[in-house]
RNA sequence: GGGCGAGUGGUGAAAUUGGCAGACACGCCAGCCUUAGGAGCUGGUCCUCGAAAGAGGGUGGAGGUUCAAGUCCUCUCUCGCCCACCA
């Protein structure tokens, strides 16, 4: 075959074929095969397929491909997260249904991702905004109210001015909507919450049981933000009221000179009515969180006159403030005041004049200028009665212990708020009484379906309210009076329990069956962005742990290992943006170059199993696809003999390199390898026929397309795509003489031509026999370090 | 401010995990060839000195460990991402 290949002739046809042979379907269980479940992140349906799509699916569609060579029975499969607001803004902006506009989203998005020549089971797709798909949400959604995990609550939540809906913690960034950047404020709801913080020991510890790089748990064990402390009592003094304050520092407790509540506090809101206090504390809930902590950290606080809380340590009356940096949602809304150890604390006792009383001492004094602000470290106590002399660590558990408080946990991560004031979003499936009490829906009216006659544009309530159909179909099945549940779930709620759905998409009584589970979970590798290192990937865990503890799940853990991959920038080096024109369109370059060399190029650009940046570059694409040309080109040269040892030796170090790089997903070393062979070949005079097949084979998971069509121009009548992935002969990986290196007292200096087996006499003689390098060599010397195969270093 | 990660040619990056730094590719330079194409072929391309052989230097910076350091240790600078008054 021609170098010059038709790319477009040739990619299209075999796609065709492919499907016509349904070669990627991927049945249940095959004898004699492991099945193996690879999952990348579905993708929200744009309507458009860029770069990132590519990368995210077309390069670990490399490494399933060698798996399934490798004898596994591989799933990979494709959906689309459809549900939330790019759809239902897309939509306003047309004025047409979102619905609509997903569907033909998905239409466009289907057809431009099967050029990418993909391994995936198509017949396995799911569109979370399919009643078939979002009845098994409402499912769950029931599952957890019955087990008390899912409640209604009152709260403060984030409410965004713009798009009119709250907004989970997650989606607030810098104070600011995540999609529109209009500044959030707060407001007070009554909302649905998915109760994880009772999985936030076990997200925590099962962690140390999964393979995962240690970066991505760490993430999540920050996001959850366990700390271990201590709860203590503080009493009012002439009241019968006390003030539970958490502290990570129960050692300062000695130190405690003041104590401060969150301006939500209860105390606070229980005390009688003085104008000027509560003046003071509105003005502190009136602001937002963002100004709150915008405002250079300064604190400001509001005493509390004529009230006093008893140290329970020192027994002596410290004052009370109320201060907006104390966090009313935080441990308990209040904080013991220990000046000298805390840094919040001493800037606020500065500022009010507060006394500060030094309790812990430093191990090491502190050297160079002293009068340190405070001392937040570890150390040996002082003024603490009969604790002083203890060292900080140890004296934790006995002065709490000693007050009566007791040690506990707090954690950063606050229940999972799920409730939408949106229309593109499955429907909450709950109903009221006319008593205004909630009930769920009962499993037979699911799918709870998403009403058509919705006003959709955001007004500040949730648009299903204007729903007629919705309303009359709760009055029709519950009664008079009933009204349904407006809101509608977090996207993220449909996609925390996708990869149960892949494994049995059909099934219309149960929403994952356990049979099915056994043959697939958990999922071998989950590759994603690094945006989601932490609440999809969190959200989806404990999701998980809830169906495992019903029974409903095989697993606990849904992930046997998480990669993330990195980006691809514009050629420019910068983020690709409509907005800089620097977009990268695939489809153009995939008609210019094919498929088979944009796949290849984004293996190539840099490691995949690393979180960077890779600027795109269309030369360098270029060069992948004369790479192609290259190996096409070598079918003109092919021949029944033998080929060199060199080159022998080449192909079952290919072999090895390429294996070992897919399985860690280093694909871009792979590439690296697979030219570094072509070359070798194209420098031979011949090349054997039966190297070029195994060429061909490791090169068919990088480029489908082409390496399909070489296999069949050799004869070939079946699929390359089945063929068995080829082995390496640990015995040919080496030539027989070997170059190796020779320093002189660490400083290299020449190179010799030895047998590998070589030892350290015979490689000394050859080194002081040789031309160039015998004169520079000394006659006597100290040491030498002889390491087969890598060095000879002689120590003068 | 905290956490995590990264600093290697003009560029993307390799480096058997402590053993010849810069593989492979892009770009660039010189030459050849032509059916003028995003062509192909040959050679060169870390820096300094040198015609060359060769010598010296070199992985953000400063120290250290080692026969040997891009890789390990200490300090330091810069950049990226995430979190940010979490007691």
């Amino acid at each position: 075959m021609p170098r010059d290949y038709n790319h477009k002739e040739i990619e299209k046809k075999w796609q065709d074929e492919w499907e016509r042979a349904k070669l990627y379907e991927t049945p249940d269980s095959v004898a004699g095969k492991e099945n193996l479940y690879a999952l990348v992140e579905f993708p929200y349906p744009s309507g458009d397929l860029h770069v990132g799509h590519w990368d995210a699916f077309a390069v670990p569609d490399i490494y399933v491909r060698m798996k399934r060579m490798q004898g596994y029975n591989v799933l990979f499969p494709f959906g689309y997260d459809a549900f939330g607001l790019p759809a239902e803004n897309a939509a306003i902006k047309r004025n047409i249904n979102p619905a609509d506009w997903i569907a033909e989203s998905i239409t466009k998005m289907r057809a431009q991702m099967k050029t990418t020549g993909n391994a995936f089971d198509w017949s396995r797709e799911i569109n979370t905004s399919s009643p078939e798909y979002y009845k098994w949400t409402q499912w769950i959604f029931l599952k957890l109210y019955e087990k008390g995990i899912a409640y209604r609550g009152k709260g403060l939540v984030n409410w965004c001015p713009n798009d009119q809906t709250v907004l989970a913690n997650e989606q607030v960034i810098d104070g600011k909507c995540e999609r529109c950047d209009a500044v959030v404020e707060q407001k007070e709801l009554e909302q649905w919450f998915f109760k994880i913080t009772d999985y936030a020991d076990r997200l925590i510890d099962d962690l140390d049981g999964l393979d995962w790089p240690e970066p991505i748990k760490l993430a999540q064990k920050n996001w959850i933000g366990r700390s271990q402390g201590a709860e203590i009592d503080f009493e009012i003094v002439d009241s019968s009221e006390k003030v539970t304050v958490f502290t990570t520092r129960p050692d300062t407790l000695f130190g405690a000179t003041y104590l401060v509540l969150a301006p939500e506090h209860p105390f606070v809101k229980s005390l009688p009515k003085n104008n000027l206090l509560s003046a003071q504390i509105g003005l502190m809930l009136q602001k937002n969180e963002i100004e709150r902590t915008a405002e250079g950290k300064e604190k400001t606080g509001v005493l509390l006159e004529g009230i006093h809380a008893l140290n329970p340590a020192t027994k002596q009356e410290i004052p009370v403030y109320v201060a907006d940096y104390v966090l009313g949602h935080y441990g308990t809304g209040a904080v013991m005041g220990v000046p000298a150890h805390d840094e919040r604390d001493h800037q606020f006792a500065m500022k009010y004049g507060l006394p500060v009383m030094q309790v812990i001492t430093p191990p090491a004094p502190a050297v160079g200028n002293g009068e340190p602000a405070c001392y937040t470290g570890v150390g040996y106590l002082t003024n603490s009665q009969n604790f002083s002399g203890e060292f900080s660590e140890d004296a934790k558990k006995k002065i709490t212990e000693s007050v009566g408080g007791k040690l506990t946990s707090k954690y950063k991560v606050r229940d999972w708020l799920i409730s939408r004031q949106r229309y593109w979003g499955a429907p909450i499936p709950i109903v009221y009484d006319p008593e205004g009490k909630a009930h769920p829906i009962p499993e037979e009216h699911l799918p709870w379906v998403l009403p058509s006659d919705a006003d959709i544009k955001p007004k500040g309530t949730s648009p299903l309210g204007s729903s007629k159909e919705l309303i009359e179909r709760t009055e029709k099945i519950f009664g008079k009076g009933w009204r349904p549940e407006t809101d509608t779930m977090d996207g993220f709620v449909d996609n925390s329990w996708y990869f149960f759905r892949y494994l049995d998409p059909h099934n219309t009584h149960e929403f994952s069956s356990l049979e099915k589970q056994k043959l697939w979970m958990p999922i071998k590798r989950y590759s994603g962005g690094a945006e989601h290192t932490t609440v999809h990937v969190l959200y989806s865990r404990f999701l998980t742990k809830v169906l495992f503890d019903m029974g409903l799940s095989t697993v606990a853990e849904p992930y046997e290992v998480r990669l993330n991959r990195g980006i691809i920038l514009a050629e420019d080096g910068r983020k690709m943006s409509k907005r800089w024109g620097n977009t990268v369109n695939p489809d153009e370059h995939v008609k210019n170059v094919g498929a088979d060399a944009v796949r290849t190029y984004l293996a190539f650009i840099g490691p995949y199993n690393v979180v960077g940046s890779f600027p795109w570059s269309t030369n360098g694409l270029i060069g992948v696809r004369r790479f192609l040309e290259r190996v096409a080109g070598l079918s003109e040269k092919l021949d029944d003999g033998a080929d060199s040892a060199e080159l022998e030796i080449l192909l079952q170090q290919t072999i090895k390199k390429v294996g070992e790089d897919i399985e860690s997903m280093k694909f871009n070393t792979c590439v690296s390898a697979l030219m570094i062979l072509s070359n070798a070949m194209g420098d031979s005079a011949t090349v054997s026929k039966s190297s070029y097949k195994t060429l061909l084979t490791l090169l068919a998971p990088f480029a489908p397309h082409l390496a399909e069509e070489l296999w069949h121009n050799l004869g070939h009548t079946t699929s390359i795509h089945v063929e068995a992935w080829p082995t390496f002969d640990p015995s040919k990986l080496e030539l027989e003489v070997i170059t190796l290196a020779v320093q002189l007292n660490g400083k290299l200096r020449g190179t010799i031509q030895v047998n590998r087996t070589a030892t350290q006499d015979e490689a000394l003689s050859l080194a002081q026999a040789d031309p160039t390098l015998g004169p520079k060599l000394p006659a006597a010397w100290s040491k030498i370090i002889y390491i087969s195969g890598r060095i000879l270093n002689i120590i003068s």
